[in-house]
DNA sequence: CTGTATCCGAGTGGATACTG
DNA sequence: CAGTATCCACTCGGATACAG
């Protein structure tokens, strides 16, 4: 991939427009679609609670299966969000971890997981009131 | 879909436990996907900003298509975080803005897109070093 | 302008089997 | 335990055409 397909911020100024999220082209979509696609977000959550293993991971992430966590921890590591550290042991042991970037990605994902949990009865009266005009 | 798969709240009580993402039959999972589902996101950081029409969401939301954009707004609408006005006028005039719920959706969302938009940098950094060790 | 309907290819994602 | 590899169904999602 080439990573000067987007504005390209001069070195020596504090540009604010460099990422921008809403450009098709701005690799900031992918680390964003990362981290917040349906297996990406729920696996920053559980490890901002621990560090844990793999089938540790895929039990606290119910309902993933070994190639989705597999993938989306890869993607997660490649983006430097999570460390992945084999032990070399026998049995293997491979912990997974956020690194300081993935833990403040994870904050704030946290808060916003939080917010609609706790929103959830707002939601469902909302879909009853929609489903409810629109009966098809 | 049944709306009490998930463990029922006892009305009464405040419990805060009472729907965890990640639990696999959570309906808060799918609301969760529609706001940072690759489009949604996108969009509900669109409409933070202004009040906007089909076709101006189009244009901001760079690379979306008809379909999804229309997709997209319909789940946000049935959630509750977005509100659609049709003003009956001819030429059609549908004006989409964020409700309240909406808002405060928006609000964490934008926050957590800035922390990623500003951390770019790192990130490409981390996959570069990422693709220098694993060549393949 | 604001959408919906249809077609269709590309990618997602699960189940299973297998390797180290 | 920690994954990879393969198969395959299904959905996503874009392009296009069409409707109100």
């Amino acid at each position: 991939m080439d990573d000067a397909t987007v504005t390209a911020p001069a070195p020596d100024e504090d540009i604010d427009l460099a990422y921008d999220v809403f450009a098709r082209s701005c690799p900031s979509r992918h680390t964003l679609e990362h981290v917040t696609g349906r297996w990406g977000a729920l696996t920053l959550g559980a490890l901002s609670e621990n560090t844990l293993r793999f089938n540790e991971l895929r039990r606290r992430v119910d309902g993933v299966s070994e190639k989705m966590l597999s993938q989306t921890l890869h993607a997660l590591e490649r983006d430097g969000l999570v460390h992945r550290e084999d032990r070399q042991t026998n049995p293997p042991r491979v912990e997974y971890r956020l690194t300081p970037l993935g833990e403040s990605v994870a904050e704030r994902l946290l808060s916003l997981i939080e917010l609609i949990e706790g929103k959830m009865p707002e939601v469902l009266a909302a879909q009853h009131r929609y489903d409810g005009r629109r009966p098809a």
